[in-house]
DNA sequence: TGTTAATAGTTAATATATTAACTAAAGTGA
DNA sequence: TCACTTTAGTTAATATATTAACTATTAACA
């Protein structure tokens, strides 16, 4: 069993569970959720966003953005706008609510975030980014089509 | 954004989302998910497991494992069996369908998982491997209650 | 031994993930 | 300009994830 056990999706699967609990509490005392934050996070560093610009950047699929931001947007916390000159086009941004949230919620997950960087020596976790980084462009011929999608600004 | 993106959360993600569908490809062909195929590969290796063992072993939830096994079951590949003597406890077991299911599944697999493998050189490949480990036990001292439930096996 | 505390699995409620299908809005070329 | 193809976002259907109850059983102990 070994063998399974310590397969790289299995370790991967691992990691996380051990990692993301503890920004999962801050996350919640906020009454957001792991996906509701990255929206965030990115919202807070964007005017605004297009719909799918914001889908690659958070990694979350399109079908499961949508339920994200239609939450935000019940709480309050973020809205959509319709392009003008593409009416397909969805921009996505932060309200005032939203982006005043990131002066409460950003210094203890990037307290937290410092805590577990230093958990591990620099020599371990340089290794461990550089390896993650290396395997997830494997596929990054495939990718391309993707990556080269057009950045939509207007 | 680079500073997000490059968090070792998203890094995590990122990588999984790189390697999953390649095997998620295999899994569908013959009607499984990926939850199922791990429960599967645990139960091929155990005459019969305790469901929390199996919980802990598929790293899935024993809420989620519930909805899992009742599939597996549904489709004839896996059955459950309550202790005699702690009718609190459930085992789990592969069906003869379940079990035939390996010869045909693992092949697949294991020729996918070779091939992820060699797109990595060795070295990089182990201190990946280390890295994640290590991290993942950084809260091993909070889980080790978790890891000393008993075992069980009658 | 009756009562209370602890366990194992399950259910509930809500939020996501994943794949396929759909709708509206552009883009294309005859 | 009309039919055809693409594209962007959304909806639908099904399977999971996550946290908080709940139920059935045991274990503990006065």
């Amino acid at each position: 069993m070994q063998e399974f056990s310590r397969s790289l999706p299995m370790m991967l699967y691992r990691t996380l569970d051990a990692v993301m609990p503890r920004f999962r509490q801050i996350f919640s005392e906020f009454g957001l959720t792991e996906q509701q934050w990255r929206v965030l996070r990115v919202l807070w560093q964007h005017e605004q966003i297009a719909f799918r610009e914001l889908a690659d950047l958070t990694l979350i699929s399109p079908p499961s953005l949508v339920g994200v931001v239609d939450r935000l947007t019940r709480s309050g916390l973020a809205d959509r706008r319709r392009s003008d000159t593409d009416r397909r086009h969805v921009f996505v941004h932060a309200t005032g609510k939203g982006a005043a949230l990131e002066s409460q919620v950003r210094p203890r997950v990037d307290k937290a975030y410092a805590e577990l960087r230093g958990s591990v020596d620099t020599k371990t976790w340089n290794a461990l980014i550089a390896g993650l980084e290396q395997i997830s462009s494997i596929d990054e011929e495939a990718e391309e089509k993707t990556a080269s999608r057009q950045v939509i600004n207007e």
